[in-house]
DNA sequence: TCCAACTGCTTGCATATTGCAACTGGTTGA
DNA sequence: TCAACCAGTTGCAATATGCAAGCAGTTGGA
């Protein structure tokens, strides 16, 4: 797998990890949209990602470290797939990538809310989710109290929703 | 609407410009390289860009208003590319990406201390590149004083590679 | 016990993108 | 005059993506 790299510049070896349409949809999904099955991360993407490319992304994803993939108890079936710590500190990448979205494309307002929210909250809020993330990924207790940051973002998306069918 | 795009996620219409396996790369060495013509970027490109590609990528980036074009005055075949504000403030999201395959990917020690300099340095240098960027690209005199920012960057991957030579 | 619905994928095939190498038409400086 | 330089383009093969259908199981309800 792990053949020849162009080159031994960081930001080369993460696009050649990351440098596609899918891998970080899939990762954002996974870490705001709490997706952890298979059948989760393809019906309810936005985006309607096809199966195939889904399985092909997650499996370039678990030979990255960026993913661990378990069985599911209630079903023999499932798969269960998780961030490593590795995949949760994509945070600040999706983040920032998020935050230019936001500013110079034509973002959605339903969609563009939780980069706002990211954006306004900077590198401490980024850092409680991340807290958060190790305590729904790696079973590791979050140290930081209060509100959890994923409920907020997600609170905030609908409440959004609710106001535009009201409209 | 956002006729033609998948969704108006931020982070996926940021993807439907920048992910792919070389965007980021062209606009990486136009930021760190200031390499601001056609068979700069091609030439002294680590990675080894194919002509097609690097024009396609360059047309892309135009049309997404993320960098500009114009004739350079020394030579009537010769076109500059510059950064546009919305193509400096990716720096941060470059930054993030760096730091992240720096910790987790097999980065060579010359091309990994650009990274480590960023990580490091934070936000607030990142300002500052910025701010000298911008007078590099669209010829607003810089605020801050002090030694540039691209100089230090440049200075220190030249350090590494004296020291390698030594060796 | 039977069966429909659900599970995580795989397969086949058409289309789109990438990568390589050669080539184009023009400019410049010695 | 002419070699080197300039920004690309072209043709073609290899690879990746996208879509629809299918598969071998598992589960839960009648």
């Amino acid at each position: 797998m792990t053949e020849g790299h162009r080159s031994g510049c960081p930001i080369n070896l993460s696009l050649e990890v990351l440098g596609d349409r899918w891998s970080l949809i899939v990762i954002r999904d996974i870490i705001f949209g709490n997706r952890r099955h298979f059948r989760d991360l393809m019906a309810h993407s936005q985006e309607g990602i096809a199966s195939n490319i889904l399985a092909a992304r997650l499996k370039t994803l678990l030979a990255a470290g960026i993913i661990t993939r378990a069985d599911d108890p209630t079903h023999k079936q499932k798969g269960i797939y998780s961030l490593t710590e590795q995949g949760i500190e994509l945070l600040p990448v999706l983040a920032q990538l998020s935050s230019w979205g936001y500013k110079y494309l034509p973002v959605s307002e339903e969609l563009g809310i939780r980069a706002k929210l990211l954006a306004d909250g900077g590198p401490k809020l980024w850092a409680e989710f991340m807290d958060e993330l190790r305590e729904m990924h790696l079973g590791v207790k979050r140290k930081h109290k209060g509100p959890s940051v994923f409920a907020k973002l997600r609170a905030a998306y609908e409440a959004v929703l609710a106001k535009q069918k009201k409209k």
